[in-house]
DNA sequence: CGTTTTACTTCACCATACTAAACTATCCAG
DNA sequence: CTGGATAGTTTAGTATGGTGAAGTAAAACG
């Protein structure tokens, strides 16, 4: 096999792993591992408006925030404007999350000062259009679904 | 945000959610495909081997493989030498998985080879630590388990 | 050979996360 | 205000994937 393929499928199963491994720690599941990517990337949001996107039933989203919560990873509070309403976001708390989280992320940095500026450019543009083709072929599955 | 850490977490992302479509697309778990992953890198072996590796019964091997192989992602054998043994094979078959991570690779090599041979170096040497990195993590988060 | 062990499958049961729908609280329109 | 709409939670029921143990077939042992 070609050695650059093998390395970027090791990689995929270190990065799956690496993400079961946070799940089970803190007790949340896949699912609401990617509700709390939505959440990061979006700010924060409405119960209603996270089910809507992560294509779920609101009962199914207070689920699945009661164990975010638990976890310390999003936080729940009334809307002030909309009492009915309940805003998420994600806590930037300390907590297991950020322990775990914050490991990773020293040991990364540690590893990419070791290398010049040019080659930072390198990396950066190959996960740049990795990044883009998983994307393109995450929609290109989708859509062909049944 | 560190753009360099904000890359990789991108670059997670899109990992996990191309897992989780090609998941749905096969109809198998997440589970299901650790087990593949792991089938891979070990080559055959038997239906009880898989399941000490993956930490299973028996019983949950038997309907994981049932999925793999009805997505036609493991062949399963009788051992001829010893025929109360089934031996687990991943599938180089066609089929939808084939073309689906046909595709990605065709996709990823094209990209790839757009790098001169140092530029490639320097890609598999980040690959390669971010591996190690990542397994490293992993099993501290595992260890740190109850 | 007959008994015991081994390898996998099958079965009954359990846990979990989902949906659909009833319920509670709040907002808004007239 | 009052009636209806909206936001989220709760609850009853369902699907799925797991365990543990019984069942079946093949090998190994004495």
């Amino acid at each position: 096999m070609d050695p650059g393929a093998e390395l970027g499928r090791e990689l995929s199963t270190a990065v799956v792993m690496f993400h079961e491994a946070v799940g089970a720690h803190l007790g949340v599941t896949a699912g609401d591992q990617r509700a709390l990517g939505v959440l990061a990337r979006h700010g924060a949001m409405s119960a209603g408006a996270l089910a809507k996107e992560v294509g779920l039933t609101p009962g199914a989203v207070t689920g699945m925030v009661d164990r975010l919560t638990r976890a310390g990873l999003v936080r729940r509070d009334v809307d002030p404007a909309d009492r009915r309403r309940v805003l998420l976001t994600v806590a930037d708390g300390a907590g297991a999350s950020a322990e775990i989280f914050g490991s990773l992320a020293t040991e990364m940095t540690a590893m990419i000062s070791r290398y010049t500026t040019e080659e930072r450019e390198v990396i950066a543009d190959y996960l740049t259009r990795t990044v883009e083709i998983l994307r393109d072929q995450t929609r290109r599955i989708s859509a062909r679904q049944r």
